[in-house]
This record gives structure tokens, C-alpha cells and sequence, in this order.
DNA sequence: CTGGTTCGCGTACAGCGTACGCATCAGCGT
DNA sequence: ACGCTGATGCGTACGCTGTACGCGAACCAG
């Protein structure tokens, strides 16, 4: 009690001495980052704002700004965080093709996962040099090399410009049906009418919009098959490349 | 004289009468469409704000809501504006695959002439119906149905996934470009030893780099080059899906 | 002339990213 | 044991954003 009176304490009682809660691991660039991740999957990429990120780890707003220089680079953080997701078969698989479909299949899946990522490439595209996207890039560098590609960044802009145009267009979808708070069949069903009748001046697409009747029973069946599709197809102009 | 006093003019004399130029076109959706655009390419998607794009027509702010419901109406508008210079040969056209790629490169084209469209793309993707985007759409269909493949939409969106996928990464690293104030051979060159050093661990990154070198003496060239190489693979799996 | 509709504007609100400076605290050399 | 130094968290504040709301002026049909 007698120290409670120590000059260091200038008012308050025993009771204020509840200074910090031990094993909180306070703040530190990884939590955050992990914690904006989580925030980013849960809400959108517009509801994430400093304040909300810093309420979240019981702190304030600019206390963040201790740990990253810039909501921006804790943007590219994020991204490099998720990157880890995707996994890129060894170079040494005995399917190059096999190995090229996995990879494109998990960037796709990591893509839907995150549907903010997309959102961030095509604002500041995939030149960020974090080391999980270098890995990335190394990975699928080697396993086209060793797959005997004469030449393998071209071959490997094929198939990852296909994937990120594919996925990108697909987050997006889920996007706009996530904020209409419908089911993704539900939502299709619901622009249905308005879709058919702006397309009813136009030859081929009436059929097209006829066919998207039968993705009101099951739409994720039918974008899984679209993108695996027509991965073949890219994949057949691969592998003309290869030399035998 | 007389009629100034009349109770309709408060206060004001006969000269306050200069109620509005003629010819003034006033304030119409199509001409803040038309402005958006214009300060969307000089200036930037993050610097169009409502207010600043109302000063550009001599308006107040909120004045442009009568015509546009929300800033991302506006976009949706924007976008489709531009989806009118996107050239896609008629389906006729004796030589499928000249036509593709005459299709993939101008789109190529109008996504690197407006960098902005790719952040939008990212967010919204091209699920929007404007006109434009629906012939667009028409366009493909006819010139690959025509072309004879079997499984038209497959066809493209294979060619389309690839060329917005090239295109927005493109775009996005335009975009960083820009925000350097540089040219993008000194760009290169500055952030070459870093991508150097981060690529060091990895075997098959660090030749890639050193070709990066090359990039600093004509980058636009070498990416033109990129896109057209890997567009190839593409067409050529595309080809194989033609009947004969 | 009159009543309704359209248009542009001013004001206001809630929220944003972040610059700045203060208070606290850990670890240190003395 | 002491004061110093650097790192950390926080409160406040600035300038900016999108847009809801209500007003006055201008037009157009009856």
C-alpha cells in the first residue's frame, strides 16, 4: 500500500496497476497483417479502414502506423500473405501437365478465397517482390524448365495470364453476389430478365443467356467445369511447344 | 426599369438578367460520362472525386446526382464508354485466327490506353450489360461460332481470360509507373537491384532478371513482344479444337 | 395564370488516411 | 539507484471523400 504512494503514480490507486495484460502479444506487423487478412475475407476490401483493423486488435487507428508505413503497403502485405496459398506442384513431378493444371487450379482456389485479391492486382499487379509471390514465381519457373519448355516465361504468361484473367473475373462475380446478400443461383435467377432483354438484339448471345438458366441449379459446378475447360485449351497450345 | 421592381426579382438589377449562356450545353449524363473519362486517363482512378469532376464542368458537387444515382453508376458508364474501342472484326473475316488476335490486341490496347479500367474490372468484373460491352460480347460470339468451333464460349474465354489477364497485370504496372514520374526504362533500372537481390535465392528467377535488363533500352517493344508470344500458345490450342 | 416537375446548388454528416506530438516504458551505461 | 535513449501506443486534428436533404429558380402542360 505504501508504494502506491511512490511519486511514480500520481493518482491512481493499487487497482490502476492492472498495467498490461501479460501474454497479449501486443501489436506487431504479423498480427495485424493476419488480423487485416481475416477482416478483408469477412467484410470486403472497402470495409477495411485503419480504425476498424486497430478497434479489432484493441488499439487505435495510427497505432498500426508504428508497424507499417502505409495502409498501401500493408495492402501488399496481405497479398504476400495469401500468396503462401498457392501451391505449385515440385518441378521433378513426372506430369508436367498435371503439375501446370494443379497450379492454375490452386491460384483459382486461392483467388475465390480471397476475392479482395483480385481487387489488388488490378491495381498494383503482381510486381511486389514479397518472398511468398517470389517463391511463387520461382516455382513455376522451375517446373516449366524442367518440364523442357524451350521457352518457359512464355509459356508460363500463357497459362498464368489465362488463370488470373479467369479468377479475376470470377471474384468480381462473387463480389457483386456477396453484396446483394442473395445465393448465387437466387441472384442469377433474379438478373435473369433484365440480362435476356439486353441481349435480345443480339443473335448469338440470346442463346448463350439460355444456357445461363442452368446455372440457377448448380452455378459452382458450372464455373469449376468453365475454367478447367478451357485451361485445356491452353494447355494443348503448351504442349505443341514441347520439343518431342 | 419598371419591371425590375416587379416581386419576382428581389433585389437584383436588370443586369443580374445574364441567367445562362446559351449554348452551354448544361449537364447531361452523357457529357459527365465523357469528362469522367477524360480526368479518369489524365489524372488517375484514385484522383476522380465527385467534386473535382463537378468543378471540371462548372457544377456543384452533388449537382451531378441528378443524372448519375452513385459514383459507381458512373464507373459502370465509364466503363462501357470505353468498351466502344474495342475492335472486333466482323465474323466473316476469311482468317479466324488474324481476326482473334486483331480482337485480343485491341482490347489490349484500349486496357492499356485507360489503366483504370483494370482496378474496375478487378472489382466489378464485365458482368455490367452496358451496350457496348454487349456487342462486344456479340462480336466474339458471332466471330468464333463462324469460325466454326464446336464449343464457341469455351474458345473465348480462353482467348479473353489470357488477354485481360496480360492486360490488367500490364495495366497495373503502368500504372505503378506512372506513380513514380519516371519513364519506365529508368523505373526498371532503379528497382532492378532490389528485384535482384530478392530473386537471389532463386535459381531460375535470377536469369530472369537479367533479361530484365534488356527491358531498360525498349520495354514497350519487349512487352508488345510478350503479349503477341503467349498469345500464340493460345491460338494454337484454340486451333486444334477446329474441326477439320 | 397556375401547379407540377425538373434542375442545380449549399449545407451538412459520417467516415476516411495519416501527420504530429505527448506519455509511457524497457533496457542501458554510469 | 539513476537518468538517458529509443521504441511504442494513443489522442487530436486536418483535409478529403461520397452523398442525403431541402431550397429556389426555370420550365412546361392545363
Amino acid at each position: 500500500m505504501a508504494a502506491a504512494k511512490s511519486k511514480q503514480n500520481p493518482i491512481p490507486s493499487v487497482w490502476a496497476r492492472t498495467r498490461r495484460e501479460p501474454d497479449q502479444p501486443a501489436l506487431s506487423r504479423a498480427a495485424i497483417v493476419r488480423e487485416a487478412v481475416a477482416m478483408l475475407d469477412a467484410e470486403g476490401i472497402e470495409a477495411l479502414s485503419m480504425r476498424k483493423l486497430g478497434a479489432r486488435l484493441n488499439a487505435g487507428a495510427t497505432s498500426l502506423y508504428r508497424h507499417v508505413a502505409t495502409k498501401d503497403e500493408l495492402m501488399e502485405l496481405a497479398v504476400d500473405e495469401v500468396a503462401a496459398e498457392i501451391h505449385v506442384p515440385d518441378a521433378d513431378s513426372p506430369d508436367w501437365r498435371a503439375a501446370a493444371a494443379e497450379a492454375a487450379h490452386s491460384f483459382r482456389a486461392t483467388a475465390l478465397r480471397h476475392p479482395w485479391l483480385s481487387s489488388v492486382l488490378g491495381q498494383a499487379g503482381l510486381a511486389y517482390l514479397g518472398p511468398n509471390l517470389m517463391t511463387f514465381s520461382e516455382r513455376l519457373a522451375a517446373l516449366f524448365t524442367a518440364a523442357g519448355f524451350p521457352e518457359p516465361s512464355r509459356a508460363i504468361d500463357a497459362v498464368l495470364s489465362y488463370t488470373i484473367g479467369m479468377s479475376t473475373t470470377e471474384a468480381a462475380w462473387l463480389t457483386t453476389v456477396a453484396r446483394s446478400g442473395e445465393s448465387e443461383a437466387d441472384f442469377i435467377a433474379r438478373l435473369l430478365p433484365a440480362a435476356q432483354e439486353a441481349a435480345a438484339a443480339h443473335d448469338h448471345l440470346a442463346g448463350a443467356y439460355t444456357d445461363a438458366q442452368a446455372a440457377t441449379t448448380d452455378p459452382v459446378a458450372l464455373r469449376d467445369d468453365k475454367f478447367a475447360g478451357s485451361l485445356e485449351i491452353v494447355l494443348d497450345g503448351l504442349a505443341m511447344r514441347l520439343p518431342h
